[in-house]
DNA sequence: CAAGCTCGTAAGCCTTCCGTAAGAAAGCGC
DNA sequence: GCGCTTTCTTACGGAAGGCTTACGAGCTTG
């Protein structure tokens, strides 16, 4: 889902928090020192960044600075309880949310979820994708084809979709795969071949002749209404 | 969305929370004492004022009484952290709601949301949501199907209600939870699986295939007539 | 206070989906 | 037509997501 840095110097409690936020599906990095945290940050951008503000070698305060002079991740701050004056540090650093210990660690998944559903924009490319034979709604990603429902999985239907919104462009495998996957991903293009394969199964009249998901030999794929 | 007045001393306070509603839509204007904020209040009526109860030339107190004289504009108070005095006293004075200091942005957008929901009055909440087979009364939180009335849970109604109330529309396990729970509950989006089971028990004719609450794989559910 | 409901959590099962690999087929240049 | 590359097709094991069930806590009711 996100990718998040967890900066936190007591092992036990950076191993709790990173279970919960695992099982919310997040790829979780911890280290453990300030210097640390900053080197890493530099060296792969997180979604989010958990930021305990007692810390060896850098403090948060110094940490936060530092991220945010060259980014604006979402910052939650991990303090001691109720301290006044870290609170007003830490808003003042820019960090979006923070906890006080104690906390429990659902808590700090909670606030998780919560910035993350704030910061990432919903979706605006809900559009209907209308043509004469077939209509996609991206808001009910649901597809019909002559008035037929038909059930897309989820892959599937991004596929079509991202194809559908530049009809006749044609699209390599490599783009498809960068832009449903992201860069990330490791693995092959081929997957988007077999998947498309299967599209057609679904929304060809005879997939073995496709006449709305087209292959453009040598270069990729294209959709024709 | 709502006209909210933030009055607040300390600037940097201010700001974050200011930064915090906008994201929220809403307008927001600032003022840094107490007499400014009567007078503001008079200039332009607001949909909420956040009001802290330390204050320059006219502490919150005063400007809570003052505002009171002429308004019933919902008022959420910052108070020192957890006394209990200043807390009696934000009530007594007609506060609605009141956030403890230190505290997160996050939670007065939280408490912001949940005031102008009770005190705007949604239109068409409550409404009458009636299809074929199902018959969904939102004022008498009723449900009868096939003209037979069904006993629901306050959870599985509301689930039942808000997935009709937008019919065929996908709705994610994390989006229901939001909507229904808030932004801070603490817990697991399988609750709404567990609710959704329970639900389709109770209205589907064959609870293993759903009929009217639709899984969409890998997305959430949605509701059919 | 006992009984009954409702709700949230956890655990195991089951279905569906996804990515890969490998051989078959098709398109291209010659 | 012949080799070469690209795409199609198929099958399969693992992973992810959803379903189901059970149970304890909390609340209400009698």
């Amino acid at each position: 889902m996100s990718k998040i840095l967890v900066v936190e110097d007591e092992p036990m409690v950076a191993e709790v928090v990173e279970r919960y936020l695992r099982r919310d599906g997040h790829d979780v990095t911890i280290v453990f020192d300030g210097q640390s945290a900053v080197e890493q940050f530099a060296r792969e951008r997180a979604d989010l960044v958990i930021l305990d503000l007692m810390l060896p070698r850098l403090d948060g305060s110094a940490v936060c600075r530092k991220i945010r002079a060259t980014s604006d991740v979402p910052i939650i701050m991990l303090t001691a309880r109720g301290d006044e004056r870290d609170r007003l540090q830490g808003l003042e650093l820019g960090a979006d949310d923070y906890v006080t210990k104690p906390f429990s660690p659902r808590e700090v998944a909670a606030r998780v979820r919560a910035v993350l559903r704030r910061t990432t924009p919903v979706e605006g490319r809900e559009r209907m994708l209308e043509f004469d034979r077939i209509q996609i709604d991206g808001a009910h990603r649901s597809v019909t084809i002559e008035g037929r429902p038909v059930a897309l999985t989820v892959r599937e239907f991004d596929i079509l979709y991202h194809l559908a919104s530049n009809p006749s462009h044609v699209f390599s495998r490599d783009h498809i795969v960068a832009s449903l996957w992201g860069d990330d991903f490791v693995g092959d293009a081929s997957t988007v071949t077999v998947h498309v394969r299967r599209l057609r199964e679904k929304i060809e009249a005879d997939p073995a002749r496709p006449r709305h998901v087209r292959t453009v030999w040598g270069v990729g794929y294209c959709f024709e209404p």
